[in-house]
DNA sequence: CAACCTAAAATATGATCAAATTATGGATTG
DNA sequence: CAATCCATAATTTGATCATATTTTAGGTTG
């Protein structure tokens, strides 16, 4: 048995369907209004039925899937009045992280951010969708989690968690090369330490993504 | 077999053991750092293992619980840092949610609210701690259900359900008395129409409050 | 077109296995 | 001799699964 099978049996089964169905949704390889079936899940994912429940409604407190009336549970569709209200609150929530952020920044968390953008540009160039909505998610994951407010981050990943099948559909529509992000503004305010600066950018980049979203929605 | 428990027989049992629950934590029956075990819980509401298990993992999933590396799951403690977070994120909500809810309120909203403040003032002349928490709560929650905003609702309840438990400690040791509200102002702006005055009174509303709970984490 | 029937899927229980905490008892030390 | 510490046993609790029951959807028949 390797080291990382050992390290991965530590973590109950339902810590780890919750995790793979996770990013599943959020990298959109469950389209919206796609349902998801406690069976179906058994199977693909080679789980119990117990913990499989438990992921489900995990996921649902989290906005990540819907509970329908009748036991049935999909991946909800946004309307354009949700949106709204998620650029309400991620308005809020992606100035005070990014604020939070340049002030705790570390050399290893620019470094990293760094990488993950470039990273990112070469998904871009290659037309790469599932890299490019992967790294993207990390570069701002990364912020979350430098700005040392796990409550805060909680919030701003919920949130992640509801538009990300949406943002999939969109990219895939758009493709790629069309999509312009204030990444290189921010990286630049962070590293010179302007906190308010940082928050701008963020909340620019951040604008311009739920733009997309809402024009494909209208 | 009544109605009532014909009705409340459609509901799954996982969903009866998360209201439950929640409504627990909520109001502070349970203690901040107290650990909540499945069997315990299946033995005191008559649940199956699974149920319970699920109701879990969703109050975690909201922040309500924690659950702790070693299997262990407790009601979160708070931290003056984290008060700080819920601040910041309640600003945001709590006037936007108010400035929607009177934009949309109908006669029987208004009478609802005026109704359960007025329920609310009693509980506080008589000292009963558990009525007034339950009618503060519910006052609130109108407001949220008025601004027709399902996911900024969402995120307020979420928080409410993470100090909720703290409030209890603190309204305890204040005792009811010295509770000051700003639901009278709140009400007058939101009969009048005003809107951004509603906002206005309902954040400082929620700001008492706060100060309460930081204090006493101070 | 409605009522019924069948198949599939979800709900829920209890049994079983594994892990962790607590309790116990003996050995060691001051 | 009493107190402390550690190892080990016992008990409690969590994780998972297999299975029985209930519900729903969709197709079929009168």
């Amino acid at each position: 048995m390797t080291v990382v099978e050992t390290v991965e049996a530590r973590l109950p089964a339902h810590e780890v369907v919750y995790r793979e169905l996770r990013e599943q949704i959020l990298f959109g390889e469950i389209a919206p209004g796609q349902a998801v079936t406690i069976q179906g899940l058994t199977e693909r994912l080679g789980a119990g039925m117990t913990p499989v429940r438990e992921a489900i409604r995990r996921l649902t407190a989290e906005g990540a899937l819907k509970f329908q009336g009748n036991r049935r549970v999909i991946v909800p569709l946004l309307s354009a009045k949700n949106i709204e209200e998620i650029i309400v609150a991620r308005k809020c929530l992606e100035g005070e992280l990014a604020r939070r952020a340049t002030e705790r920044a570390k050399p290893e968390d620019l470094q990293f951010l760094v990488q993950t953008d470039k990273l990112l540009d070469q998904a871009i160039v290659k037309g790469d969708l599932q890299a490019y909505l992967e790294h993207n998610f990390r570069f701002h994951e990364r912020i979350y989690d430098m700005a040392d407010a796990p409550i805060l981050a909680d919030l701003a990943e919920g949130l992640w968690l509801r538009f990300g099948p949406s943002l999939r559909v969109v990219c895939g529509r758009v493709g790629t090369q069309n999509l312009p992000d204030k990444h290189k503004d921010l990286l630049s305010a962070m590293q010179a330490g302007d906190a308010e600066r940082t928050a701008q950018a963020n909340v620019e980049d951040m604008m311009q993504g739920m733009e997309q979203v809402r024009i494909m929605l209208a």
